[in-house]
Order: structure tokens, then C-alpha cells, then sequence
DNA sequence: GCTCTTGTTACACCGACTAA
DNA sequence: TTAGTCGGTGTAACAAGAGC
């Protein structure tokens, strides 16, 4: 039943490990509904861009617990709470909000009960405790993605659309064949000059 | 029957750690 | 210092149930 991630998080339960570094994917595939369109034109797993960590090691499931404890959930519930909680920013996956709900469970500070096919999960008073131990955090935590909210918001809609059409653009460019020298030459010079029109403007 | 929602799993990538 | 290993995190794929 248990897969590999849950293996990972008793393999070495270190706490405060790693780098921190913002990370906000583009949510492709994300939902399942966005996902049947988002694949178009990907093939093969775990290919997603990685730009970084959101969290530090850990901090996800006292986010996670804390979300728990204001309203008892379910993961797909959890996905979409952590993401508006960041403004969109960012949200985990489910590969990683299920391996934690699992790990919650099994240590004690969430139960869980099964209904209509779901795992509703609920605070304990072990859970309680746990979030109230680490109060600080939990609370340097919401500060943080209540920051990253606020500045993701500072995107403005014509950014974003101008950034996709690049993306796809480029996309579309690169997927549909074999590219001259010459077209990868005009390709590379339009994104430099892009990139220096950002920077001074 | 189709679509959407939810849950789970497989696999790839990245960074930290560790041994040589 | 460097290469290998390990663990965490991400996306993609898939299955099952609910609602239409």
C-alpha cells in the first residue's frame, strides 16, 4: 500500500535540511481537468521544470496540519487551500501532499475517515499539541506565503499573457522539427533582445 | 456514457550528504 | 575536490467513484 514516497519520509527524517528557494510552478497538469489539456505535446514522466523549493523540508505538513486544523479536508481540499493560502504562487503537488497526509497519520497528529471514497482528515490532540509546539513556525510559515501572495499578485494579467505566448511560441518552434542554423540563430538573438528590453525597462 | 473529482503511483530532477 | 548515493519534491499517468 504504501509507496515509495512514504518510505522516503522514514528514511531520513531530518528536519531543516536543504535549500530554501522560491519555487512557483506554471501548474501545468496540475488538476486533473487542467491536466487531460496540459499533457498535449508532453511525453513521458517528470519532465516538469523544477525552479527550487517552496518550503523547507518539513515545513509542508505543519501547513498542511495547520489548514487541518482550521477545517478538517481532504487531500484535493489541502492542494487548493495551500495554493490560495499562496496566492497561486504555488501548490504542491499531490504526489507531495499525500505522502505527508500519510506521514500525519502515522504519526499520530491527523485521523483519517474514509467516506464516499474519501479520506476525510481530522486533527487530533496529538496534532494539536505538535502545531502549538511550533507555533512560531507555523506562524513565520503563513507569513511567508501570505508574502509570496502578495507579490505574485504584483503580476500583472498582460505579463503573464505576453509570457505565455512566448512559451508557446518557443514551444511550438522547437517541437515542430529539425531547426537551421539560422533559425536557431534569429530564435536565440529575439530572446536576448527580449530579455535585455526587460532588464532596462 | 461522458466528464469531473479524488486518490495513488511511477519516475525524473535537484540538492545535500558522504566516502574516497 | 569529486563522484556516488540518498532523500525530497515535482509532474504525469492512471484508476475508481460521483454526478450529469
Amino acid at each position: 500500500m504504501f509507496g515509495r514516497h512514504h518510505h522516503h519520509f522514514h528514511g531520513r527524517h531530518a528536519f531543516g535540511r536543504g535549500p530554501f528557494g522560491f519555487h512557483g510552478h506554471d501548474r501545468e497538469g496540475f488538476g486533473r481537468g487542467e491536466g487531460r489539456e496540459g499533457r498535449e505535446g508532453f511525453r513521458g514522466r517528470g519532465r516538469g521544470g523544477r525552479m527550487g523549493r517552496f518550503f523547507e523540508q518539513g515545513d509542508l505538513r505543519f501547513v498542511v496540519l495547520k489548514l487541518i486544523a482550521e477545517k478538517p479536508a481532504h487531500g484535493y481540499e489541502l492542494i487548493k487551500a495551500v495554493e490560495e493560502a499562496a496566492g497561486g504562487a504555488y501548490a504542491p503537488s499531490p504526489g507531495v501532499i499525500y505522502p505527508t497526509l500519510t506521514l500525519l497519520e502515522d504519526l499520530g497528529y491527523v485521523s483519517v475517515s474514509e467516506g464516499g471514497g474519501r479520506k476525510l482528515y481530522t486533527i487530533t490532540p496529538e496534532g494539536e499539541a505538535y502545531l502549538a509546539d511550533n507555533q512560531p513556525m507555523v506562524s513565520g510559515l503563513f507569513d511567508r506565503m501570505a508574502q509570496v501572495a502578495a507579490a505574485s499578485a504584483a503580476f500583472s494579467p498582460q505579463i503573464l499573457r505576453a509570457r505565455e505566448n512566448l512559451k508557446t511560441a518557443l514551444r511550438l518552434k522547437l517541437t515542430a522539427g529539425a531547426l537551421t542554423a539560422e533559425q536557431v540563430k534569429a530564435i536565440a538573438d529575439a530572446l536576448d533582445a527580449a530579455a535585455q528590453a526587460v532588464e532596462q525597462a
